[in-house]
RNA sequence: GGCGGUGUAGCUCAGAUGGUUAGAGCGACGGACUCAUAACCCGUAGGUCAGAGGUUCGAUUCCUCUCACCGCCA
């Protein structure tokens, strides 16, 4: 082991959210650069773990009526358990509610207050619940960030004098003693710092779900104050290493953080605020902040409110049980679930140019997944083996090169932009040797190293894929069967040469892909007859590359294959996992359904959760940026709202309410007791709520959209009972579908809705008869 | 409104400090092979390099403007 530390972090999740792929991109990127750097040698720590303070978690916990503590925990176990399903390889696992990371906190504040860059003042504004922060616009209007409707809130509270801070920031950037990546976002941050830094609230008093401001700044205030989220959260990074605590052995080892990994909206969090706090508390400052895009789901943004959110569990049960599973029945489902990652692993790195939105579609993943790992490296693994095995028996006699040159044709230069380089094998049939002029080359691994390190993960792997080409099309032109069925001891000397080079490149190439394709690249290793890659990592085997590695006499092991060609109806099994056709107690007669009318109907409809889930309050999560901004493209509210609406127009069919109607007629209208899991509003939508409803055990939960924003808040909502049509034919509005309505009277000259109530206990999913 | 970015083959994207026929992968079509996971290999796509103007012997690559989309800020 190197004497060299490498520390890398993702964001702490905010367990407001469950876990989805834009979480997952993040994970995965650090997993890939921390197995990298294990296999460098460095002493590796990679931190990820769960931000679980704020206000919208103690109004979430309230909405689903248990404690915030206890709300916390479910949420971050989910994602705790996904990247154990996943095979990341994280160090430890920080939660924001554990007790060390508060003590570490309240010593990061203490800190900053006994240097006097701690104040208290009072300060009136509006202010973005969802957000948690003041926001330099009119109460009352949308939050700019998220679209939230924006409060006056008059606070005391503690404030870092980040104002000091401008120039040292600005030096720290320009410098390069802090590098963010890519440019674009390190120009943004630049300008951001240069317009000016105002001082930053950084507690509150208006919640209690937070970590408390520590004696004997705490003295000074009136009211008690939590710490502010982001002060809290970023603290993780220290706090998880032992900052604060009574063992600082970590921390002293590995801070400062080598990289920290951001989703894009979140950069300046890590590039002003966090600096400048280290800064004032006279701490190390992280080397590096990285930023990557957001994954769009086709072409839209994912986000709730368009229902078009990816869950990694749908990408790894599909492919580990349709694609891993079927190939092997018997494999475990833990096997299947890691060769999932692999896949979801490879195209995220190899698909999505690195700091840029990326789209994400199901028919993209397996077109991929296909073309490269199935079709191209799968397969050249699989007919060389083969060839081997039944060719040579296995094994070879000899070192052979047939002139291939693991090198590339140009200078691995740090200053050359990134993408300038293929790899071209020195295939020279003649001599059989190495062509000198490329001895001087960078190897493919340097090369692969370059861009791994600069993180341009999609052209390190399409490097490797050029390598795989080279080394198929070799093979091919070297048609190694047509040698196998002469039997003389020339032509027996030429097919251990020929396979020689392909199954030594196929080791290079396997050792390079290991830290993108931990499991398959194991299968790999294990086929070649070179054991346990795990080990080999460990003991330095995969860098260094060097032609020859492959030793004569190695005997292959069991061979089979290792990635099963996925079918196109997948994306059909996952897109059908991702939405459940909602169960309709009262089937609806199609021609009665009106039209989905959305001019602009999202690509996918909305999502409601098969399995029992938490209910869920705001939107935002750490890596899939501030939400769900409406595209403008669509429609402003208008009369397609009128089936939501109390006004006594029309309904859902545009018959007209008064005629006179039989009992059968009403007993087609079925109505059920509901209580309000989620209400929030949606985006730009003056008019529209979004609710979860739960119509008790014997019915999934819904989505209802409902047009009453303009008279109820979303949070006096959550928890009420309420009477709703459940066999309304869905439809959608904004993008999202609405499945059924709730009953409201009208009440007043501009038809102000009252909600339909009980005033005794009544059973959840109860019918109205 | 200010600053910045992007706009290249059906799709996803490379690329050129200005210069012979603008590239790759995927998809599609044709062919070949049959060792391999119906895979691999070879050939075919004629795209006004968003639009207009300018500089230049010459621009898709530089400059200006326009349009579209996006980001940061206000």
């Amino acid at each position: 082991m190197s004497d060299k530390t490498f520390y890398v972090t993702t964001p702490i999740y905010y367990v407001n959210a469950r876990p989805h792929i834009g979480h997952a991109y993040t994970t995965i990127v650090a997993d890939v650069l921390a197995r990298r750097h294990r296999l460098l040698g460095d002493d590796t720590f990679f931190l990820t773990g769960t931000d679980e303070h704020g206000q919208k978690i103690e109004r979430s916990a309230a909405a689903a009526g248990i404690p915030p503590q206890q709300f916390a925990d479910q949420v971050s176990k989910s994602f705790e358990d996904l990247w154990k399903r996943m095979g990341i390889t994280n160090n430890d696992y920080i939660r924001t509610t554990s007790e060390k990371h508060k003590r570490g906190v309240q010593k990061l504040f203490s800190t900053l207050y006994e240097r006097g860059f701690i104040y208290l003042a009072s300060y009136t504004g509006s202010y973005c619940v969802s957000d948690e922060a003041f926001v330099d616009a009119p109460v009352g209007t949308p939050c700019p960030d998220c679209g939230r409707i924006l409060e006056e809130v008059t606070e005391e509270n503690f404030f870092f004098k980040l104002s000091e801070f401008q120039q040292p920031i600005i030096e720290l950037i320009e410098s390069g003693k802090l590098s963010i990546t890519p440019e674009s976002r390190r120009n943004e941050v630049l300008s951001f710092v240069r317009g000016g830094l105002k001082d930053l609230s950084i507690s509150r008093s208006s919640f209690t779900w937070g970590i408390p401001v520590p004696e004997p700044a705490a003295n000074l205030a009136a009211q008690k104050h939590v710490i502010y989220v982001w002060l809290d959260a970023l603290a993780n990074y220290m706090t998880a290493l032992g900052y604060g605590s009574d063992d600082e052995a970590l921390f002293q080892k590995f801070w400062p953080a080598d990289l920290h990994l951001v989703g894009k909206e979140i950069i300046r969090f890590h590039c002003v605020y966090w600096p400048a706090f280290l800064l004032a508390a006279g701490l190390p400052l992280p080397k590096a902040v990285t930023a990557h895009g957001w994954l769009l789901f086709e072409d839209s943004k994912m986000s709730k409110s368009k229902g078009n959110i990816v869950r990694t569990e749908t990408i790894l049960d599909a492919f580990g049980d349709e694609v891993y599973g079927k190939q092997f029945p018997e494999s475990a489902k833990h096997e299947r679930d890691l060769f999932a990652s692999d896949v979801l692993r490879y195209f995220l790195l190899r698909e999505i140019p690195f700091g840029q939105d990326g789209s994400f579609s199901f028919d993209a993943l397996i077109t991929r997944y296909n073309a490269d790992l199935a079709n191209g490296y799968g397969n050249l693994v699989s007919r060389t083996l083969k060839l081997v095995e039944t060719g040579l028996d296995g094994t070879f006699s000899d070192v052979h090169n047939m002139g291939f040159v693991v090198g590339i044709g140009a200078t691995v230069d740090e200053s050359v932009t990134a993408g300038r380089y293929s790899w071209t094998l020195g295939v020279d049939p003649g001599t059989g040797g190495p062509d000198p002029l490329w001895d001087a080359s960078p190897s493919l691994e340097q090369a692969v190293d370059f861009y791994l390190e600069s993180r341009s993960f999609s052209q390190a792997i399409e490097l490797i894929a050029q390598a795989i080409k080279q080394v198929d099309g070799f093979l091919s032109e070297s048609e190694p069967w047509k040698i196998a069925k002469d039997r003389e001891a020339i032509a027996r000397g030429r097919l251990n040469a020929v396979l020689y080079t392909a199954a030594e490149s196929i080791r290079i190439i396997t050792a390079l892909l290991y830290p993108i394709l931990p499991f398959a690249t194991a299968k790999v290793w294990a086929q070649l007859g070179l054991g346990d890659i795990e080990v080999a990592a460990r003991g330095g085997e995969l860098k260094n590359l060097e032609w020859g590695g492959l030793k004569p006499g190695t005997q292959l092991g069991p061979l089979g294959p290792i990635f099963p060609r996925a079918d196109k109806g997948l994306a059909q099994i996952m897109s059908d996992m991702e939405n459940p056709t909602p169960v309709d107690t009262n089937p609806t007669d199609p021609a009665a359904a009106p039209p989905t009318t959305a001019p602009d109907a999202a690509p996918r409809t909305t999502t409601l959760d098969p399995v029992p889930v938490l209910p869920v309050g705001g939107s935002t999560a750490l890596t899939t940026g501030p939400s769900d901004i409406v595209s403008h493209t669509h429609a402003k509210a208008s009369g397609i709202f009128a089936n939501e609406s109390p006004a006594p127009v029309t309904t859902e069919n545009g018959e007209l309410t008064s005629p006179q109607i039989t009992i059968d007629d009403f007993a087609k209208v079925e109505l059920r007791v509901a209580q309000i899991l989620v209400a929030e509003r949606i985006p730009k939508a003056d008019k529209l709520l979004r609710l979860e409803v739960d119509l008790g055990p014997d019915f999934p939960k819904r989505q209802i959209l409902s047009g009453i924003a303009e008279w109820y808040e979303p949070d006096e909502l959550i928890g009420r009972r309420i009477v709703v049509i459940t066999n309304l034919a869905p439809r959608k509005m904004r993008g999202l579908e609405s499945h059924g309505m709730l009953l409201a009277a009208s009440h007043g000259e501009n038809g102000k809705p009252v909600l339909a109530t009980f005033g005794e206990d009544i059973a959840l999913g109860s019918r109205l008869k």
